[in-house]
RNA sequence: GCUCCCGUGGUGAAACGGAUAUCACAUCAGUCUUCGGAACUGACGUUCCAGGUUCGAAUCCUGGCGGGAGCACCA
């Protein structure tokens, strides 16, 4: 932001040493400035003198424009008020202009983003969900930070899991309902039955070089149902993806890719392993005693097909906190097979979502689906939404059971766990998504009746309340996130925003008749674009009413 | 056993090496419903243990204890 630049380069001025190693940050508390600096105490070792009279010399160096007042407090800290029409500014700006928040920093970056991944055959869990969310939330924070984004969807449409499913079927034209119970019996039998396991790793062969008819037919109409139901899903939650990578596509790629690099990849006991010791890594399967290829051989496929897909600068993964381990020894193989690709490759890994008694198991039904839990969010949205002003109540709800799931697995970093507590899910109170929708909608419906009273919003000499200096942290609450790839700071900053309005709403009447009117109704017009944009950079709808 | 991640009020989380460690849920006490109560105000209560680095440590380093994930033909 150009103040906080100002500042920063007038501190590295004024001290002599270089502006990197000037910390800026926000004060949590905004008693205490609008920006703020240890640098005194940093430096004062260094530059031979006290902290007090190093800082002393800084606020007598002369103003900073847009500054207003320059105190020194506490041991040495250096605080910065930003002077009423800077804020003023970013109100006029906020309540204004439709981009308020977004950025140039991304600017002509290429970014493909891949997440979500569910596999056909199988559930839809809760562990989708997460990578929906965060994935979402990461493509479009970049798209925000300027770059141009694709979306991109990898799903596991061949491998021993569908052909657990397909053996179970028996071969015939199932239902939805028919597959999910089928991978379920499938792995069962393969674990318990030596017969059941020989039968499935035949199929398994069959899949990928499709030569049983029968097993054909029953697999392609069984991955469409499976990808078709998955569509419904992502409509709900809010993605729209560009491209689609299937592991049968990758698979061959991959195979091709191993077999022309025999001095990376060496045979082990009928396996062809890459030693991911010498990169302090261990070794791994990369194609089975049998020839065919595991997941981290079509992950080489799929990197090979993302580049000749659209040439991306940066190629970014959102999946479990499991495979980060399987990750890196695919990364340090690529590294050698296929460098260039192997740079742009960012790997993010989420927690898992565990219940309180510990971790989800289909074995013991201690199991939640990603499915299960929004259709039960959406019940209780529905409950709640029958006396609102949204004209359909059943879209409200689906937007606000959206809105709490995502906003539950974003408030979090993402390489932490969360623990699924179903009456905190369930709940629409609180540090929640509906309660950011709610403020949301509330500044909306002033707003509008500020419009009908035809009180004009003026952001002009706006008073540097609170809420204002809130609002104007908006545009660097986002660029912190993108930076750091973490939806959550993002999530934190909208919360304090959210209520610091409700508290401020509580207070003041807005449309008071005064002349101060105009300048609330313009706070008001901020906070609900603000609220807008950076709910719209989580993947959260902003309904109007609710 | 080895590698990686984590340990913050009763519970779930936040805090780019900074100021009195923040927020929500729960509990208790209020607002009273004049612009939307999915709201607001207040009370209660927290950094696993022992050292070290630093002007300053929840944060960094070492050791311990506790929890999770991964460790060869699954993804």
């Amino acid at each position: 932001m150009a103040v906080a630049q100002r500042i920063r380069e007038e501190i590295a001025r004024v001290f002599g040493v270089p502006q990197e190693e000037v910390k800026l940050e926000h004060p949590a508390d905004l008693k205490n400035g609008d920006y703020s600096t240890g640098v005194a105490m940093q430096f004062a070792k260094r530059l031979g003198k006290n902290p007090l009279a190093l800082a002393d010399i800084f606020v007598n160096t002369g103003p900073i424009d847009g500054v207003e007042k320059i105190e020194i407090a506490g041991p040495g800290f250096i605080n910065f008020y930003l002077a009423a029409n800077t804020i003023a500014d970013s109100i006029k700006t906020a309540q204004s202009e439709d981009m308020w928040g977004a950025n140039e920093n991304l600017k002509s970056k290429k970014i493909m983003v891949e997440y979500t991944d569910p596999n056909p055959f199988k559930e839809f869990h809760i562990g989708h969900l997460m990578s929906n969310a965060i994935g979402e939330s990461i493509a479009r924070l970049s798209q925000f930070s300027g770059a141009e984004v694709k979306r991109a969807n990898y799903q596991g449409d061949v491998g021993p899991h569908v052909a657990k499913a397909i053996w179970a079927l028996a071969m015939k034209k199932p239902s939805l309902l028919e597959i999910s119970m089928a991978y379920a019996n499938g792995a069962k039998a393969y674990e318990e039955n030596p017969q059941a396991k020989a039968e499935i790793d035949a199929v398994n062969q069959k899949i990928y070089d499709k030569s049983d008819p029968e097993i054909n037919e029953s697999y392609t109409y069984g991955r469409n149902i499976s990808l078709q139901h998955f569509e419904i899903l992502y409509r709900i939650l809010g993605t729209k993806f560009d491209y689609y990578f299937f592991e049968s596509e990758t698979g061959p790629r991959g195979v091709e890719i191993v077999r022309t690099h025999p001095e990376v990849f060496t045979i082990s006991e009928g396996a062809t392993v890459f030693q991911g010791e010498k990169a302090g890594l261990h070794t791994r399967v990369f194609l089975t005693s049998k020839g065919l290829p595991t997941y981290e051989t079509k992950e080489l496929g799929l990197a090979e097909m993302k580049e000749e897909k659209w040439s991306a600068d940066v190629l970014i993964s959102v999946t479990a906190h499991e495979q980060a381990d399987y990750f890196k020894v695919v990364l340090a193989a690529m590294k050698e097979v296929m460098p260039e690709i192997a740079t742009k490759i960012r790997h993010i890994s989420h927690g898992m979502m565990r219940l309180p008694t510990g971790k989800m198991s289909s074995r013991t039904g201690d199991v939640i689906t990603g499915e299960s839990l929004l259709k039960d969010l959406i019940v209780a949205a529905e409950e709640r939404a029958k006396d609102s002003r949204a004209t359909s109540h059943h879209e409200l709800a689906e937007q606000v059971a959206v809105a709490a799931i995502k906003y539950q697995i974003l408030k979090q970093a993402s390489g932490k766990d969360i623990i699924f507590d179903r009456e905190r899910a369930l709940s629409l109170e609180g540090d929640s998504g509906p309660y950011l929708q709610y403020a949301h909608a509330r500044a909306c419906a002033v707003v509008e009746k500020a419009r009908e009273q035809h009180i004009e919003a003026k952001a002009e000499s706006v008073e540097p309340s609170e809420l204002a200096r809130l609002i104007h942290r908006f545009p660097e609450a986002v660029e912190y996130a993108a930076s750091e790839l973490e939806p959550h700071l993002l999530s934190n900053y909208l919360l304090a925003l959210a209520s610091a309005f409700n508290s401020w709403y509580a207070q003041v009447h807005i449309l008071d008749g005064s002349t101060d009117a105009h300048h609330k109704v313009a706070l008001t017009a901020a906070v609900a674009r603000t609220l807008k944009n950076g709910l719209w950079v989580l993947g959260i709808s902003t309904p109007e009413k609710m």
